[in-house]
DNA sequence: AAACACATCAACCGCACAGTC
DNA sequence: TGACTGTGCGGTTGATGTGTT
């Protein structure tokens, strides 16, 4: 039984869009939302599939879309998320507010994949190819590939959930950056970086400051999650309290961007397995140090 | 200036999954 | 419970732009 098109093709138009159908397509979706995408061309008047609209709607039109060339930071947070997350391109996208799937797709196709090559990396899984002659590197895991599994299927409902939110309810200019990565902190994907870090913490420690700590872990879940539950009235504490986890100096800055930013690079910097992503990290910074790595001489 | 190679990115295609009946 | 529908996702393609010979 094969499925049915997503709609009749005969009489449909295909190829690049015209700024007529794209005025038409946003003008109907200001005014109706997009309900429907299967029924939505019929009744904006548009010679197209429902897909076609949602997916140009989706990559271009939307209008909290960023344009313009990736940043170093964007690109180390891409790489960084597709070590976690593997093609979720969506999953990794919901990461980068204002980038599409799309765009991610085509950045790691076109350059980040060629560079990971070039610095003797495999980009599915992002360890050392052997025949590189790079430094030999332990496989991650079973444990470790288990969660990032489980990691990689919260972000997944953490993003769909966000995106939907803010596409609908879009926040103050210049405050949703914040907020957002300060939802993922104290969302569930954020409390299993915590328990993780109490892991990690506990597991360095004697028996005694083991029972303290995770104490003290436990105490801070619970704030966490009962921030969470609050909608985390007080963002800096939230940040401050992941600062105690990591046996961080808590001189985090008052400032409430500077706070997520924080939150933001825990998430990032955290060794979810240092047999995963140290390795990375220290290739990371070759990588950012050296833009042109793409064209660079390389077999690949 | 022309021809060719390569890079980029918008758009399409087909599959998978969740929801509905 | 299974057929069917709608939607989203990831892989791939092809048009266009840019660089090189």
């Amino acid at each position: 039984m094969g499925r049915t098109p997503c709609c009749d093709k005969k009489g449909l138009k295909k190829g690049p869009w015209t700024p007529e159908e794209d005025e038409i397509l946003v003008n109907y979706i200001k005014s109706n939302g997009h309900g429907s995408w299967r029924t939505l061309p019929k009744l904006a008047g548009l010679l197209r599939c429902g897909k076609s609209c949602r997916l140009r709607w989706t990559n271009y039109l939307r209008p909290d879309i960023k344009r313009g060339p990736f940043t170093p930071d964007e690109e180390k947070l891409v790489i960084q998320l597709h070590a976690i997350l593997g093609n979720r391109w969506a999953a990794i996208a919901a990461q980068l507010p204002g980038r599409t799937d799309n765009e991610i797709k085509n950045l790691w196709n076109t350059h980040l994949k060629k560079r990971l090559l070039c610095m003797g990396l495999d980009p599915q899984t992002h360890e050392p190819i052997a025949s590189f002659g790079a430094i030999k590197q332990a496989p991650a895991s079973p444990m470790t590939r288990h969660m990032a599994q489980w990691e990689s299927a919260r972000l997944e409902a953490e993003a769909r959930l966000s995106r939907e939110s803010m596409l609908f309810t879009p926040s103050p200019a210049g405050k949703s950056d914040s907020d957002y990565f300060l939802r993922i902190w104290n969302s569930e994907i954020g409390e299993s970086f915590r328990n993780l870090a109490c892991r990690e913490e506990s597991a360095s420690l004697s028996p005694n400051s083991r029972a303290s700590s995770s104490l003290k872990c436990e105490s801070t879940r619970l704030s966490a999650s009962n921030a969470n539950e609050e909608s985390c009235k007080s963002s800096k504490s939230c940040v401050e309290e992941e600062m105690v986890v990591h046996g961080s100096d808590s001189s985090c800055s008052n400032e409430l961007e500077d706070s997520s930013d924080s939150a933001l690079q825990l998430l990032l910097d955290f060794p979810i397995s240092h047999d995963d992503m140290s390795f990375l990290e220290e290739n990371i910074d070759n990588y950012n140090e050296s833009p042109a790595a793409d064209s660079m001489v390389c077999p690949f």
